[in-house]
Order: structure tokens, then sequence, then C-alpha cells
DNA sequence: GCACACAGATCTGTATACAGTTTTGTATAT
DNA sequence: ATATACAAAACTGTATACAGATCTGTGTGC
């Protein structure tokens, strides 16, 4: 049988970096790991190596490889760029997307990101970022979508965190504004908004990180998992 | 002795695809460039998976890698994408940099960069680069120095052939207007003039690539080591 | 002349072994 | 008690071997 055993391998350590099963700054150890997923180091190193190369860990030659920390200012310059990126997407997602492709989003993505009661952290962090991949696309970019998809991976704990802290989700009426800005076609209007919103959650996560990004780094986990309960009324 | 193997793999491989001196399209013979590079198979891997990573090289399980493509499409992406981060990371720089860092870049990069004559075309691109980089940098977010650096390397041998076509430089006068925004720490005039430079150069790739993205692949190679002439007065 | 099948060669995917380095633990001296 | 030196253990880095998949080229049948 076989199947493409790398691919399965990078899926599998990069989910464990991205939910920081794999504590940041932690030496990694080959054996232990290749062990776990019961292969040998050859497909692992090479998975790691991929993973090296998106900045999800460091390598130090005659060290290993290491769980990236994740700083406050590269969260910071992670956020920037995501604005930067996103707010581009949107003013072109209105001059090349057709009506159908913003009926689509509305009717899907941003549709089922209005009610998250119920669903875990992780569950509403997914949704929130599936309704900014699925903009990015309409962008007609790959490149942009791609890139923009490696930063979310970065950042996606953060954000888990930083939803988790907050306990509700604010942004129901942002997402409200951005998706009749866009069905407008009012590219000015819809960079605008876009980029208010994510100002206002790297405000939070801002704070989150100031709260002490390594209390960050222990707790979480079982945080992601729990369910929320009430929503903002709009 | 031994030094880190897989780096010094790394780099050497990826400068033949940035280079394509390794043919976009091409499978990739493991064994044969494992002799040529005087190293073993495995390190080799690991390296090819970093360019994976990073698009330079597609993996295509049960045959191997392939030098990627690079189609018209993904060029256009490539660059646009380049504009976007560009001119928000000038814009930035306003902000952020200081008046020593702008007299730095003034006297070093764009000095570097008025008088090409009797450079290579390789040499003549480098400059740019690295004058459009310095930039990239004053806006003090190094992931997105980081994310344009990539773009950059995937891009670079168009950015030969382009030259190469054109002959001429016409730069000059763009760089100049840039250089004039940001020590007037004019964040739109400079993000509307780096815009407009890079527009243009976009659309002479985008005449090269019409004009034959195959036949690209064949020619270069010799053209970016012929040396420039002459220079439009400005 | 063309399509298909089969066998040989080639190449990839992974495990394993081993050399060399780094780290860890202990014992000794100050 | 602290620092240092040394030895043992652990781990990384790479080569190699082998199994399995893929490709290539030839020959046969239609």
């Amino acid at each position: 049988m076989a199947g493409p055993r790398v691919d399965d391998i990078y899926d599998q350590v990069k989910a464990m970096a991205v939910s920081f099963r794999l504590r940041p700054g932690d030496r990694l150890n080959e054996v232990a790991l290749s062990k776990d997923l019961g292969v040998s180091r050859t497909p692992l190193r090479e998975a790691l190596n991929r993973l090296v190369a998106e900045r999800l860990f460091d390598f130090r030659p005659g060290q290993g490889f290491f769980c990236r920390p994740l700083d406050a200012q590269s969260v910071f310059d992670l956020f920037e760029l995501r604005q930067i990126i996103e707010t581009a997407a949107a003013r072109a997602a209105c001059a090349k997307a057709s009506d159908e492709d913003f009926q689509t989003l509305r009717n899907e993505l941003y549709a089922k990101g209005i009610d998250i009661t119920g669903l875990t952290i992780e569950e509403a962090v997914t949704r929130d970022e599936a309704f900014h991949l699925a903009i990015a696309k309409l962008s007609g970019n790959m490149e942009l979508l791609q890139t923009l998809t490696r930063i979310n991976e970065r950042i996606r704990y953060i954000r888990w965190i930083s939803m988790s802290l907050d306990r509700v989700q604010r942004s129901k009426g942002e997402h409200k504004q951005v998706m009749q800005a866009l069905m407008d076609r009012d590219a000015d209007e819809a960079a605008r908004v876009l980029g208010a919103h994510i100002t206002k959650r790297m405000d939070q996560v801002q704070d989150a990180v100031r709260h002490g990004i390594s209390s960050i780094y222990m707790e979480g986990s079982e945080d992601i998992s729990t369910r929320i309960i009430e929503e903002v009324q709009e």
C-alpha cells in the first residue's frame, strides 16, 4: 500500500506545531517522535525540513529541530502582514469577483459565521478563518491565498488563546459590514472595514501577548474545546 | 569538519532552480544530482523538501521532485503580490524608519543603482532587488521582508529575461521619485510611485511572457552575463 | 502500422547502521 | 558549596541497502 507517507507525516507534525502540542522552544526528539508516528527518522526529517521552510520549526545544525517560539514582535509582524494582504485581497475581489461569487460567499461562509453559539472556540476560529480565506480566494490570486494560509497557520494558536480570553466573539457586525461593502463593490470601504476589523483583533492579541506569552504556552489546549455560551446582540 | 551540509545543499540547489539551470517541468534525478554535489540522497532530499515548501519544486509521490514550471498566471500573481507588499512596506517605512535610515538607503543602495553601465544584467537586477528589499526592511516588519524575499526568488529569472529583452533599464527616474517621496515621508506618494513602477515592470514582463514562456526557458543563461552598454538620459 | 502487454532497467521511498557531535551525569578538587 | 574535568549516554547527520513503484523499450498480435 504505502501511500504518500511524507505528506501524512507533514500534516501530522504541522498539526502538532500549530496547536502548540509541541511547546515552542523545545527541541524535538526525532527518535521519540518517529516512534510515536510509526515511521523512521528519514521521512520524518523530510517533513520537518518542509516545516523549517515554513518557519514553523527552527533548525540548528548539530542540534536538530526546535519548535519555533512566537515572540511578541513576530506576532505583531504577522498580524500586520495579514492586514496588508487581506485588505489588498478585498480590493482585488471587488474588481475581479462575480456577483455569483459574492452570493456564494454570503450564503455559505458568511452565514455559517453568524451564529457561533454552542461551537467550540476551535470551531469558531476555523469559521472565522474560512470567511477571511474565502475573500482572499476571490482576489483570484492563488499566490496571495497561499501566503495568507501560511500566515494563518502561524498565528492560529494565538487567535485561539485570544478568543478564549475574550470569551465573546465580536466579529459578527464587522463581518456584516465587510460583506455589504463587497457586494456593493466598494473597494475602499471593504478595505477600510476589513483593515479596522483586523486591527481590533490585533489589539486584543497584543493584550493577550502582553499578559504573558509564556503563560499562554501552558494553558490553552483545553480552553479551545470549551463551548461558546452566548453572543453579544448586534 | 563537516559543517552544515544540508544548508549548503539547499543553497546550491536553490541557486540552480532560481537561475533555471534546472529546467522547469523537468524531473529531478536524485542519484545524478547527489553525485554532482558529492553527497548522498538523504541530505539532498531534505534540502529538496525545503524547496518544495517554498514552491520552487513540486513533489509528486511516487515520481519524485520536479522543477516547478512558472506559468503566466503565477507570474502575474507573484508580481501583483509583490506590488501589494512593497507599497505597504513603503507606507510603513514612512511611518517607522528614521531619517538616518533613509540617508543610508540613499547613500548606499540607491546610489549604487543609478549607474549600471558596464554591469551584467544579473548584477543590475541584483542591485534593483537590493534597493527594493532595503525599503521592505525599513518597514521594520521582518515577516514582510522574508515573504518578499521568497517572492523575488521565484520571479528573478523572469526579471533577468525581461531586462535582457528590453536592453535598457528605465528604473532610474522612478527610483529617484520613490527615494524622494520616502525622504519627504509622503506615504501616499511613495506607495503610488512604487506601485506604478512595479506595474510598469509587470507590463514588460507580461509582454515577455506572452512572447512565449517556453522560448524563455531555452535562451537566457548567457544573456544575463552580457553587459549593459548605455543608459537612457533622464 | 498501431495498440497493447510484458520484461528489464531505472528510480523513488524508507529503514537501518554507524560515525561524530552534543549533552548529561558523576566524581574530584578547590 | 561551587566549579571543573572526564566519561558515558543520547542524539544528530549521512551513507547505504533494499523493497516497491514507475518508466522504458521491445516484441507480439491484430
